[in-house]
DNA sequence: GTCTATATGCTGATAGAC
DNA sequence: GTCTATCAGCATATAGAC
């Protein structure tokens, strides 16, 4: 039987991230305060700190999860053959993947220098790994021939600006879907690296 | 002759607004004191409210200025013929223009959730009149059959967020100059836009 | 034009009662 | 597990001396 009142760490701590994440989000890091967050998951300020070392953990904890999810996320996908049917898997993945979480793909690249020097190196290494995922299929098309970019690493760098710049603009219930909008971008895509 | 002491309201201004774009742009808005910036300029906190009704007022000039001085020298370039040229000089001129401010460019792009209503709705216009300069030229390519894009507001905003990007990894001395990443990027939008 | 002094209120975090 | 009470400090902004 689950009790009325008394332990709620399991609801709890999901509720306090959850709070943390709408609210980084939408005001930044900085403007939001503990006591904010404690209002919002209707506890008192004190109490965050039983699922919390602090603040600074809150953060990177948030940015963590969300960056592991995109990795593994990327990786339990069946993969397929050919370079260009990978980029086309990608580019479709990216735009789906991140239109589905904005909140936490807005704080992932807002609040990187919120984080102290230590959280940094390690959100940046997870960043760095998931650009590496797309630089090697660029490679891969360019060894085989099906690609003409003069610069991978910087078709790497543009093609996930574009992908990601959907987030700023996409809204739910729009004159397009989102697959409808994964299609024209992954015909952008494909004209931007010659294939 | 210029008195070493007293009136300095000519030299003064504009070291607060520069010691205000570089902190806003280092740690965020929220998290800069108006100490920290009198600290930078070398006065009082007190006397930072002689040179700027309030902080919002700060960071809504410093956006302001930003975009008005953007829209302000594209206007002014020489306007080439073709719409395919207006499209390369469109791509050249953001890419330098942006490199160039990357304190602002920063400011202009994650701050904009720390502005109030009216700020914001100032703000959006202007960056949607910078859009429609993108737009109207691949309309005009479009409607010359010189480039190939399904959708030309989806074009323009892949463009925009592709070049804007470069801001995100380039460091002055790195392997390639300004002009060497511009010419790839060219390459890159004359591909995405299918010409 | 700049200073000091101050108002009013919020901050992150902790201690200890229940 | 949550509460109240509290610490020490910093926030924005203003008033008035010089």
């Amino acid at each position: 039987m689950a009790r009325k009142t008394g332990s709620h760490s399991e609801i709890t701590g999901p509720k306090v991230r959850a709070a943390a994440l709408n609210l980084f989000a939408r005001h930044g890091f900085a403007a939001v305060s503990m006591r904010q967050i404690a209002r919002e998951v209707g506890v008192q300020a004190g109490a965050l700190y039983l699922y919390t070392k602090d603040k600074q953990s809150l953060l990177f904890d948030l940015m963590r999860a969300h960056m592991d999810e995109l990795l593994a996320t990327w990786s339990a996908r069946p993969q397929r053959a050919t370079p260009l049917e990978q980029l086309e898997d990608f580019a479709r993945f990216h735009i789906q993947f991140h239109l589905d979480r904005p909140d936490a793909v807005f704080i992932a690249y807002m609040e990187l220098r919120n984080l102290s020097d230590d959280n940094f190196a390690a959100i940046e290494a997870l960043r760095r790994q998931y650009e590496q995922e797309l630089e090697k299929i660029l490679e891969a098309g360019h060894a085989a021939g099906v690609i003409s970019v003069p610069d991978t690493r910087l078709a790497t760098m543009a093609v996930i600006a574009m992908l990601t710049g959907v987030n700023t603009w996409y809204r739910e219930g729009g004159r397009l879907s989102q697959e409808a909008v994964a299609g024209i971008y992954w015909d952008m895509v494909r004209g931007a690296v010659g294939a």
